[in-house]
DNA sequence: CTTATTGCAAAACATTTGCAGTAAG
DNA sequence: CTTACTGCAAATGTTTTGCAATAAG
């Protein structure tokens, strides 16, 4: 079901990852948006994340054994995991590198028997300079 | 804890595997391996997926919203899933393209300020032959 | 008024874990 | 014998869903 009205809690959602910036999960939404409107459900923030990505207002970034992140840029671009902290960061591409704007284009580069492919979903993963900081102190 | 003792639960796992071939999730582990022996607990299925993935004896492929896919195949390679059942299919390199043997490769073509680029996790979407074939029958 | 949207509590999934009992070495 | 491993049941974490009440248009 499209989006056909504005409520409050929808906006608050929309404002709350449009502040916050950093990719933030479900619960940091719900979190920011709580100091509006204590009473905002789980379930709410939930539905009206959906909803606002399959109108392309917000983009999703799933993230394998965690949960989802949400990005206010919608723009095509790429993102990476800390493997430590989990949190999500922005990628950009290099001039002259082998990556395009579109990650589809990547299915140019392989053959699949079975299936057609159209798609392709693309996460970087490393080490945030924050837990690179904690993991030389503890010693590797 | 790495592997110390060969049990018939953690062999019949690895068999599982190894039989199915088609990049099984747990649950079908599971069902497969209790045809030979139907007390074996999915914990103990876990445990030895897990354990078995660690020493390299297995592949796990991660999939955004839905289970685990387990591989029994372990030299590199890249994946692809349908997008209506599910299934998870092998994807084998063009010669000529972009993507090299090691995904991680793709870090040369990036920059990310604040984290240190180790790693890179690819997967292919698309359509399957069956699932092409129900949706043309439904219309669309 | 109509019905999209909300809040709540419960369910759905995938996976892990604590613990007492079993078995591999 | 020792303790890694198993089975069970319960817990975890993330997300969805049914339903009655609310509010946007």
């Amino acid at each position: 079901m499209p989006i056909q009205r504005n409520t409050i809690q929808r906006a608050l959602v929309l404002d709350a990852v449009r502040s916050l910036k950093n990719h933030p999960t479900t619960d940091m939404v719900c979190e920011y948006v709580r100091r509006y409107n204590p009473a905002i459900s789980r379930s709410t923030v939930y539905r009206n994340l959906n909803l606002l990505c399959e109108e392309g207002h917000l983009l999703r970034i799933p993230v394998p054994n965690a949960a989802d992140h949400i990005d206010h840029r919608i723009d095509p671009h790429y993102h990476a995991v800390c493997r430590k902290c989990g949190h999500v960061f922005d990628v950009e591409l290099k001039e002259g590198g082998t990556l395009t704007e579109d990650p589809s284009c990547l299915c140019d580069s392989v053959s699949a028997k079975g299936l057609k492919l159209e798609d392709c979903f693309v996460l970087f993963s490393g080490i945030c300079d924050g837990c690179a900081a904690n993991e030389a102190e503890a010693g590797e």
